[in-house]
DNA sequence: AATGAATGAGCATTCATTCAT
DNA sequence: CATGAATGAATGCTCATTCAT
């Protein structure tokens, strides 16, 4: 009964603890999400511990109950993007079937998500991010569709190359320098050419409109 | 007995000085050619001083006579690289006119290079080297082909994007994986379909031979 | 004979050369008085060898041909100055037998000499210097003014610190902000002040001249 | 009753233990104290931050945690000293108002603690300690003094170099040779006929009792 | 859990000194 | 003698990691 009256008086507790503490709730969340940005900006070496936890707003020993390297928040934060995008881009195209298609919409998708999201976009720029789930649906398009006969390459790494590649330099161009509303689909065009696609073909795929993609929060996403 | 002579009275430029620096140059390259493959070893962060001291086999005092930081190692070192395998390119291709043909012949040339130096490929791939008179060729080249006629593309910026980032991406593959010897020519094939040339014209662009390209060695050539 | 003519063939040595063979004969002065500057503007812990090289023009190794330390340096920088000026100032008062007169004359060609040598000021402030020469002509002095019944303190030491100390501050202050002509003369005047000359006495002894003092050229002076 | 038992149980950790990890808590303090004793030695130039850890028993990086170089070290320190002694000296004088009578405890009281106080004195001559707070207590009390007709000087600056500047000669000599124990009241003296007052007004003013001053415990104070 | 002071190994940098020319 | 490149010990500084509260 006394400390049911204790809590009950207490409401002195203002706001912004309340906020922290349910922040604290979810502290790991909370430093990955705020490490993408970090990593964004010093790429995936330069950065100290004290970066992250600055950046967190928590205090030294704090980052070591989650992680006990940089490399493993690193790690942590590759996982949580790719989860993050992959499952935004396969929701976005769950209902597609044909992989040409599948392949176009995914590239357009994923250069409209880069230059709207800086961070992310930084993120993966800089730290050379590979990530498994997004190999597997660029090689499963790329087969599907040269068996289809509908590519012409020497072979899938190739091919691959060639579209992670131009994707990279692409999106460390919209980093480094404004570029029109019509640089994502050009970039998209020019990889599809790239694959073995003709012009009909291209305008054809760059004339859909793109399913609705949502944009993760990386402060609370993680 | 005449040059005894003028070599007794001549002595303007003393001994020493010359001897000196001789001297100098020659550690100047020395480090810089040994450094090279520790930033393709370990990337351009990663490595300490020790590293660059161990390789070229000096002491520590002396490395600050030459540069006062990484950063400015690495610099040399990548100035050094473009002049090096750019003014090896440029002499083969010294001959070649069409923008296409040289085009295609410097992509060939350059991925031979990076298969058979690994040295070189690996500080490209890990310093994410980009020089100024690289660019400054391919921009060339991309331009006069389009204006020729010959290439698709939407613009150059793009088109060197699609060029340069699978060029990357090929590299380093060729750096982590086994190739067969074709795939050179197969990821120069790609990239001139990439630019919008039809089968025949790459097929008759990968039949030229390739001009002799003179290999450097990274401990002098600084 | 080959001599001969090498000689008659020299004259190609230019101006510069000529001064520079003459400069290098001297060189252990040249160093010391360009050490001099170095001193006063540093301090005596501060410099470092190649501040000493770079302010002499001389290659390091021909530094530790006349010295093993940079104490030994400032030892012998010490020395030039106090033999320097001591002997400057001896002259100059070599027809003074009046202790009081003495006393007097030191101490205003002194403050005088500091206001217009700034770089032997500075080396006497910021070196702590003492020289042996000047302590013992101050003692003499002291004692004959206070066996003469013209001083008044109780010991020697204390009157010499009060010596001292008054001109090594006013040295400190003429150094760094601007002070009236008038100003050494005050200084000296309160000096005798402090060491218990009257009014009257002190205003006889500053309307003397000064006997004129010879400047050294800390340059060449060594 | 509970809480009692758990208290009365709970000092597990012994006192020694609870003692230093108090001691902690004040590490700047610690730093600081013990750093008096090493610029006392050695002067504000020559320790290396060795010399300071050592000296205060921490660890390297310690020290980084709270300053930033030695010379953030040496301003802490320097104002420390200051504020320290001056707030025991002015505590000290705070009823006397007569400038004359103030000047002539000051600089007793200055000159006792410098004889007592081998650290505290042997830091402020190497030094060269100059702080704000003394040099304007002085400069009131000499022109109140002066404009009192009690004085005789020529400027308020004049007065000052040769009060601090025979204060620390004498300092010095303390520091280097036994001195007797009339030595600081001799001293003081000689300044008072320094800045014009006749013997009898003299002999007056050092025959006063001195106030009681507190000395600061170096290792704590800061 | 969260905190942050303390730690010390690791890396960066300086500078007195040597020595071949 | 003069030169200045080379040396490496001394010193400065950072930052990942621990641990008592």
């Amino acid at each position: 009964m006394t400390n049911k009256r204790a809590s009950a008086t207490r409401p002195r507790i203002d706001h912004r603890t309340r906020v922290g503490q349910r922040r604290r709730a979810r502290t790991r969340s909370h430093i990955i999400g705020t490490a993408l940005a970090v990593f964004a900006e010093k790429g995936p070496d330069a950065p100290v511990i004290d970066d992250f936890i600055r950046a967190a707003g928590v205090a030294r020993g704090t980052f070591y109950n989650y992680f006990t390297s940089t490399q493993e928040l690193l790690d942590a934060v590759t996982k949580t993007l790719e989860d993050s995008v992959m499952s935004s881009t396969l929701a976005a195209m769950a209902h597609i079937d044909d992989p040409v298609l599948r392949l176009s919409t995914g590239i357009r998708i994923w250069l409209r998500w880069a230059q709207s999201d800086a961070i992310g976009c930084g993120f993966v720029v800089r730290s050379r991010f590979r990530g498994p789930l997004v190999e597997k649906q660029l090689a499963a398009d790329l087969s599907g569709g040269l068996e289809a006969g509908k590519f012409r390459f020497p072979s899938v790494e190739i091919a691959r190359d060639l579209l992670v590649g131009t994707i990279l330099e692409a999106m460390h161009r919209m980093m480094t320098s404004e570029v029109p509303d019509s640089f994502t689909d050009e970039v998209a065009g020019l990889i599809l050419q790239g694959v073995g696609l003709d012009k009909r073909a291209i305008d054809r795929l760059l004339a859909r409109p793109l399913p609705r993609f949502e944009q993760p929060d990386w402060e609370t996403a993680a």
